[in-house]
DNA sequence: GTTAATACGCTC
DNA sequence: GAGCGTATTAAC
């Protein structure tokens, strides 16, 4: 549908192949009688081309530009299992799994005591195949992962470490050792520290780059397409947004620079993008588990503990008005039930 | 029936 | 004006 279309049809439904809806008219919204129907097209093409030039990226990713060779810290041969949990590389002079974007899990994780040994098993426990499982995952992450994991998006992800809750145990190692007798806990603990310091350090420097968004937001867009999940699903349960706003951000990216409240929006799609597979997959999942149809693919992670991005709220499947009911059938990955960590929330 | 795209109004 | 939610649509 061209602009000229458009117009000629600005009273009467606006057909076009390639493109869908609009809304048509307001009835009563928040108590106030809106404007009554009246058919519309979507933009004309004219608007979006400005609206689009309007939200260009403009940004450059600040990439770190001192990058420190490999060197591994005492940290790294800690039972917790960090380090164990990927193998690693280093960027900037911290360890990080291959595939995924530096400064990952296997850095900067909190000074916390360790769960029992009884505890990890029992998260495990949940698994088939246990340790084996969890860590194919992130292998096959690495190996699958399309080739932009292995750019940078920029920022170097802040959010992407969580404290480490009792009920979290993603970022252990999936059979934690005992630790050596020869094990110098001192050491370790000063790389624990060292990691802390460095977990400061990094977040104040996320709070002052840059995200390419349109990059971002195509990345974004096509690991919702690649594991089939839908935008509604993402937008409520990672970034506490709905559905429209999502595919807005998703299709018309501003300029980072041209962001200002927003900008939290994409931190947290980045976040997201910055997650171990599984990871991924886990804060797609409610509390509430209604009767559902749909599967994310390749996923393999049900019954695993996850954190969730926002507080669960109640999804409401865009033009069902009212709740939606799943027909019966084995939940989506992102349904399961799981265990709120309530460390990140909706603002 | 589900999903994504869009217009428009509301809040800050 | 930015950011977002809601309502609605077309496409699938």
């Amino acid at each position: 549908m061209d602009v000229e279309q458009c117009l000629l049809h600005s009273i009467g439904t606006c057909k076009a192949s390639g493109t869908r809806g609009g809304g048509v008219g307001r009835v009563r919204r928040a108590g106030v009688l809106q404007s009554p129907a009246r058919p519309r097209c979507r933009r004309p093409r004219a608007m979006d081309e400005v609206r689009a030039r309007d939200r260009a990226p403009l940004t450059v990713i600040v990439a770190p530009s001192n990058v420190s060779p490999p060197r591994l810290s005492p940290a790294d041969l800690l039972p917790d299992g960090d380090a164990a949990f990927h193998p690693l590389s280093a960027v900037n002079g911290r360890l990080t799994p291959p595939g995924l974007e530096p400064a990952s899990y296997a850095t900067l994780t909190p000074l916390l005591p360790l769960p029992p040994i009884s505890t990890v098993s029992d998260k495990f426990a949940y698994h088939a195949g246990g340790t084996f499982t969890v860590i194919q995952q992130q292998q096959s992450y690495a190996s699958l992962s399309p080739a932009p994991y292995n750019e940078p998006l920029s920022p170097q992800s802040a959010y992407s470490r969580r404290s480490v809750s009792p009920n979290s145990f993603e970022r252990r190692s999936p059979t934690p050792p005992l630790p050596s007798p020869g094990l110098d806990l001192n050491a370790a603990l000063l790389a624990r520290e060292e990691q802390q310091q460095a977990q400061q350090a990094q977040q104040a420097q996320n709070d002052t780059e840059e995200i390419n968004t349109k990059e971002l937001a195509q990345r974004i867009s096509g690991e919702l397409k690649r594991y089939s999940i839908p935008q509604a699903i993402f937008a409520q349960r990672v970034l506490c947004r709905s559905q429209g706003t999502l595919s807005d951000l998703l299709r018309n990216p501003k300029p980072w620079s041209k962001l200002k409240s927003g900008r939290e929006t994409f931190r947290r799609m980045w976040k997201w993008l910055q997650e171990p597979e599984f990871q991924r997959m886990s804060a797609l999942r409610l509390a509430d588990t209604p009767n559902q149809h749909q599967t994310i693919k390749g996923d393999n992670v049900n019954n695993m503990h996850q954190q969730s991005y926002c507080q669960p709220r109640e999804y409401q499947a865009p033009g069902a008005h009212g709740h939606t009911m799943y027909p019966p059938g084995p939940p989506p990955p992102w349904e399961t039930p799981y265990e709120p960590a309530g460390d990140v929330s909706c603002l």
